[in-house]
DNA sequence: GCGGATCAC
DNA sequence: TATGGTGATCCGC
């Protein structure tokens, strides 16, 4: 067979073929739904790209991972030799016993998760497309285009070739923003206090109304979906475990209109993670997934098998999340987004490639004239503005600056927003946008009077003006109005409490060694490159002694650094196998507690909200 | 404080 | 010809 041939020269070729093509299926490959042969899919996808500047923009960033990878291996090497790794894993397994005594198995929590939700909307207003793949670009794919691997965010001309049949439609987002409300109110039937992320998805803690009601958890579940089914035609899925981690894997297990439940028992949990893919896990990208693969782990299972390789690079793979992540244990804390989590708020359009200064201009005058009203209908305003542009290229850049007062109106986010513009030079770009941080909260009770606070509250917040459709529409599309917050945010799975100072895997340095890193660093220049043109790099390499050796290294600021990383690494697990029971005597171990809990580097850390212990065992 | 990167939806 | 918008977090300066 050809098929064969080809797949026999395969090889050959550079594995950055092979990870550039799957980094081309985009992003949600992998994480959900289909596990059909991508590999044709991808095929198509790199073919059809070829050539344009998105591809090439992938290939570049494909390069860089590559290229950290290497990093990352080396630095592996390196701090694996000459080491005890036993008695690092001994350590580890005391962290995990740590955790494990923290484990919650009290809670129900349930994930619920609206199959293909845009296009089963436009399923039921218009029945013609019943059985027919179709899609409307950006947002959505039916269950029969995505068998074709049409994928939402997909460029319509690659959706087109994977499935020439596929239908284009207009997406209609009041309608699915009103269908979520009416979906969501059913849920909350069922938890009244249930995390709302996103439109089509959310979290419920079904404990108290299981109780109260006499019934299993599994029952309930099966009633909720029911209704919902009943009161709109829609399926949804749903998860049911003992924590928000757990639970939204669970709702991915029997997709589409099924649920599926990890009972709450220790040994069931540890087998279900043990051969869980990491990628299923919230937080886990394309990029982590890589990195761990490229240190042997594709399972949470693999994770407890390299445990000490990743306590050793704890700066470079967070030890502590991918602890618990292997345990099956993360927060299981439901509510509602409060008004004061909010970080930033922010506008941003694509358009064809522009390098008119003028015209670029206008967009941003438009930006900025949308943000204001954004930012008046919620009540914010904000002191740090941060321009964002993205070249024709697709490389992405972002200019900040800090204010000393707070502003909100139009005039200073676009007088902003022009002067951080035009000092960037002649650009071509496809994006423009603003994006307001360092928020105040224009509704928040003065300090001063809580009188003033319960008057505006009555007659601005809760009692407002009836809605009509257009209130409704703007409220929906942006999010937070008081109570009814469709906030996407982070689901929070973990909490480190990092109450274990006394417990160190690898003592990581002592202070003089973070001196000098830190010293270090501070000599390095920053690396992002002038957006337009400007060949980067210094061409020589002068002789540059390593603070920690002192040997003497040719080599330029970013490779001494990575030098100096390896030396660290290498002095620290010294150190941590010449310690003679390396916890028991740090009762005052700030450095390196603060370096561990720091540890997360590229593992992004979902959200600790702190806060509100539900039984905590310890002080 | 700033800028780049990653991630979720 | 052609690949989104909003918000969050972390790291390394």
């Amino acid at each position: 067979m050809q098929a064969d041939s080809i797949r026999l020269q395969e090889p050959v070729q550079s594995q950055e073929t092979e990870s550039l093509v799957r980094r081309l299926a985009g992003p949600s490959s992998g994480k959900a739904g289909l596990a059909n042969d991508q590999s044709e899919i991808n095929r198509i996808i790199a073919e059809v790209s070829k050539g344009s500047k998105f591809y090439e923009n992938e290939k570049r960033r494909d390069k860089e991972l590559t290229e950290r990878i290497n990093k990352i291996l080396n630095i592996r090497d390196e701090v694996v030799k000459g080491v005890d790794i036993s008695k690092i894993e001994a350590n580890v397994d005391r962290l995990l016993a740590e955790f494990e005594s923290q484990r919650d198995l009290t809670q129900i929590i349930v994930h619920v998760d609206m199959d293909a939700f845009y296009a089963s909307v436009e399923l039921l207003n218009n029945p013609e497309l019943k059985g027919k793949p179709f899609g409307a670009i950006l947002s959505t794919a039916s269950y029969e285009a995505r068998k074709y691997g049409v994928r939402s965010g997909m460029a319509g001309f690659v959706a087109k070739k994977l499935c020439p049949d596929l239908i284009l439609i207009p997406e209609h987002f009041t309608t699915y923003m009103e269908t979520s409300d009416q979906v969501m109110s059913i849920f909350k039937r069922y938890d009244p206090n249930m995390l709302i992320a996103g439109c089509d998805e959310g979290y419920l803690n079904i404990t108290l109304h299981c109780e109260e009601h006499s019934v299993s958890a599994a029952d309930c579940v099966q009633e909720m979906r029911r209704i919902v089914f009943e009161e709109t035609k829609l399926t949804v899925s749903a998860g049911i475990a003992p924590n928000k981690m757990l639970a939204k894997i669970c709702s991915d297990r029997n997709k589409p209109n099924g649920q599926f439940q990890l009972i709450p028992d220790r040994k069931t949990i540890l087998a279900f993670m043990r051969e869980l893919s990491v990628r299923k896990v919230f937080g886990i990208g394309r990029v982590n997934e890589r990195l761990l693969e490229s240190i042997g782990i594709k399972t949470c299972g693999d994770i407890f098998t390299h445990r000490a390789t990743i306590a050793l690079m704890d700066k470079q793979f967070g030890l502590h999340y991918l602890l618990k992540t292997y345990l099956g244990i993360s927060s299981n804390e439901v509510r509602p987004p409060q008004r004061e989590e909010r970080k930033s708020i922010g506008s941003e359009r694509t358009f064809s490639p522009l390098d008119d200064g003028e015209v670029l201009l206008q967009k941003l005058e438009h930006i900025a004239s949308e943000l204001e009203t954004d930012m008046a209908r919620n009540g914010w305003a904000g002191k740090t503005i941060t321009l964002k542009y993205k070249l024709d290229t697709y490389q992405v850049f972002t200019r900040a600056k800090s204010l000393d007062r707070y502003v909100s109106s139009k005039e200073d986010l676009f007088s902003i927003g022009r002067k951080l513009f035009l000092a960037e030079g002649h650009l071509k770009l496809r994006l423009i946008g603003l994006r307001v941080t360092k928020l105040k909260d224009l509704r928040a009770p003065s300090p001063a009077g809580i009188k003033k606070f319960f008057e505006a509250t009555t007659s601005s917040a809760h009692t407002r003006r009836k809605l009509d459709p257009e209130d409704i529409h703007k409220a929906r599309h942006d999010y937070d109005n008081a109570e009814d917050l469709h906030i996407d945010a982070m689901p929070g799975f973990y909490e480190h409490e990092e109450t274990m100072h006394d417990i160190e895997v690898g003592d990581i340095g002592n202070d003089d060694e973070v001196g000098a890193l830190e010293l270090v660093q501070d000599k390095v220049k920053s690396k992002p490159r002038p957006p337009v043109s400007a060949p980067s790099r210094s061409l020589s390499s002068p002789a540059q002694v390593c603070p920690i050796c002192r040997q003497i290294l040719k080599v330029d600021n970013r490779d001494l650094n990575t030098h100096i990383d390896l030396c660290l690494s290498r002095s620290a697990v010294r150190e941590a196998s010449n310690t003679s029971g390396g916890a028991g005597a740090t009762e005052n171990s700030t450095s390196s507690s603060t370096l561990m809990t720091r540890g997360w580097s590229f593992l992004m850390t979902p959200k600790d909200t702190s806060s509100r212990p539900k039984k905590r065992k310890r002080k």
